[in-house]
DNA sequence: CAATTTTTGGCAACCGGTTGACAAAAGTTG
DNA sequence: CAACTTTTGTCAACCGGTTGCCAAAAATTG
């Protein structure tokens, strides 16, 4: 890499065109009158200055009919309007954000563009930013708290506004983020920052009471990444719950929140003698409940599972899984609210706005069968 | 929707942002020599002026140290950098797109996001790209051939390159967009325009062979979309590969290439008296096999099935999903390769680049049992 | 050491919008 | 109909880089 391009923005941008009108044909590939042409021999597209001219008024003016509403006459207006759907007129993004420093952009951040745990987020706030026209910008921050923090500085040069996604930065961090522009957090309640947090609470108590139900006396818990805020709530939450059902309640760790950290796990299940079990995420229990299959339990004759977040795939297994179902992609649509209505001035949300979980029960789990 | 916002963008994008060095601290709230202070309050960057002045020098030398090498002297060019490290400069994206017309950016446009078929599209993409300091920019085209030719136009302003990853609009649609800017596909060949195309026909002769050899003689290709061209491809594929192997092969359509659509195709797949199947894609894999194995059926002892692509998930499945597996990283990172390539100046390929395909057998795939 | 070539830095225009200040035009009021 | 207020359009500066052109400085050559 050159030496200069430190200063340089690298990385990947994803964005969900939505257009609502105004072009005639995106096809043509010549127009009747040819706008300015660049000197690099690309046909660039018509500006202001080739309304105005076409319009017979001055620049300014067609910024101000273009942008702010009711600033020039409804006469002046139409001729403008006009003339910029006949030059199939489109705004140069560049130009708008030079000046004002408005891109008309928020920033996600997720820990891994591949987990499915945050499409649902990310399809949230997509619909929800291409309802109000804004673009979404993610960034990964590949599980580490300090690309977390670069990704999350760089970013905000270039958005409105940035939410994190169960952001594993700590807490002081995010709020000198949250200094400089709108932030929301999703996943995790930080005091002074507005934050969407499922309230695992009524979930899990509904997944708890289930599996005493179903004869359950001992219940184990497989916990996420250390740094994961989400994985202590749920740890407490199932605590709770089980002290509540008269149920014992035992933790165990996971070398990381995949596939293969639920195999790994699989021994300290065994050994630990519960007969149901309730992870940290569904990838956990998706490992999980193939490396006992494949040391011959029975799901759920022998062992009950149930995992977290109902991802994309949790009913591929067999038995498909039991999960306590995270409204994801409500989340995203929350964060994405708060943070352009903080962007048109409005206050931020006093206190975490809490969304409902709600077990989804398949076969996973059920009666033990001793 | 206001009446002027048809002239903006929105979307989704999403960054992973890469950093080398050159930022001593990121987490500093403020620098010793402030810089420039925007009139909205926000403190912003500095910019080559504060530079020039600490520096001692010109904007413009500023300018050409930072992006031309070897344009300054040696020692002036130290001076700079050290003054840019200092000020912890970051370039204004939007200030160096704009008389440039360079953005360091490429464009992906995937039918969906949530497929994850273009997950490792997208991974491919990102990794290369950010390895050369670019960021990706990816649309979606929610499976619209309409949509995709908008979003393409619209994203083609913004980027320096596009890739079209399985494209669902026509032929000519994709030479108009390549006459502007470089263009690369994706699962599709297209005369005159850079291509990477899997070679399916090594993985379908894996996986009907294999087929063979197990005793099965009747097969049925589940189709995927009639506009897609690759399920033409397979289809071909499979046709030749059968009939080398002297078995008889049926083509079925699917309404739609997901889980469901896969439900749905099982009765069709009863009907027509297959003992294995070979589908447009996992998806479809996946669903079929739910619904027969809801049926009674066993999998793979009365009928075997085989995916396509290898998606994440496939190995969710019980028995896990046989597959053929289609290397999608390594796609997006060769057409990432070819769209920098010639944005340097080189040459697109002559003709399509073929990357291999390759059979996975996992359980569902075996033996008749009859 | 003068003449010539090459290197290096400065000036100024430009990219395409936005916006504060202001004056002309239009509308209101006594 | 004059005096005053409001509306509407223009002027010009600015956002932060890039780049062609030119002259000063340095290096090379005879």
């Amino acid at each position: 890499m050159g030496r200069l391009l430190n200063y340089l923005a690298t990385g990947l941008f994803c964005c969900h065109a939505v257009y609502d009108g105004a072009v005639t044909d995106v096809t043509s590939t010549g127009t009747a009158t040819t706008p300015t042409k660049r000197g690099r021999g690309e046909k660039s597209s018509a500006t202001i200055y080739d309304i105005a001219k076409l319009a017979g008024v001055n620049p300014s003016t067609v910024s101000r009919a273009l942008s702010k509403p009711g600033r020039v006459s409804a006469k002046t207006q139409k001729i403008i309007e006009d003339a910029a759907a006949e030059l199939n007129y489109q705004v140069n993004p560049f130009a708008r954000a030079l000046p004002t420093g408005r891109t008309q952009t928020i920033g996600l951040i997720v820990a891994d563009i591949t987990n499915p745990t945050f499409f649902d987020i990310i399809r949230g706030a997509e619909t929800t930013g291409s309802a109000r026209d804004y673009t979404l910008v993610l960034a990964e921050s590949a599980e580490s708290p300090e690309t977390e923090v670069t990704a999350a500085r760089r970013l905000l040069s270039t958005v409105d506004g940035l939410i994190l996604a169960s952001p594993r930065m700590d807490d002081d961090h995010i709020r000198a983020l949250a200094a400089d522009k709108p932030v929301a957090v999703i996943n995790r309640e930080i005091q002074g920052v507005p934050c969407v947090v499922p309230d695992v609470n009524k979930g899990i108590s509904e997944a708890v009471r289930s599996l005493a139900a179903n004869g359950h006396e001992k219940l184990a818990y497989v916990a996420g990444p250390k740094q994961s805020w989400m994985t202590a709530r749920r740890w407490d939450g199932v605590k709770a719950a089980a002290e509540w059902s008269k149920l014992s309640a035992v933790r165990l760790e996971s070398s990381k929140p995949t596939v293969d950290g639920g195999r790994q796990v699989a021994r300290d299940v065994l050994d630990s003698g519960a007969t149901a079990v309730i992870t940290y995420n569904d990838l956990l229990a998706i490992g999980l409940m193939q490396e006992l299959q494949a040391g011959g339990m029975r799901v759920p004759d022998q062992i009950s599972i149930v995992g977290f977040d109902d991802i994309f795939g949790a009913d591929f297994t067999t038995p498909a899984l039991t999960t306590v179902r995270s409204p994801l992609g409500e989340c995203g649509t929350r964060a994405v609210t708060i943070l352009l209505d903080m962007l048109q001035g409005q206050d931020a949300p006093g206190e975490a706005v809490r969304v409902e979980t709600e077990l989804v029960v398949r076969g996973s789990s059920g009666r033990l069968l001793v």
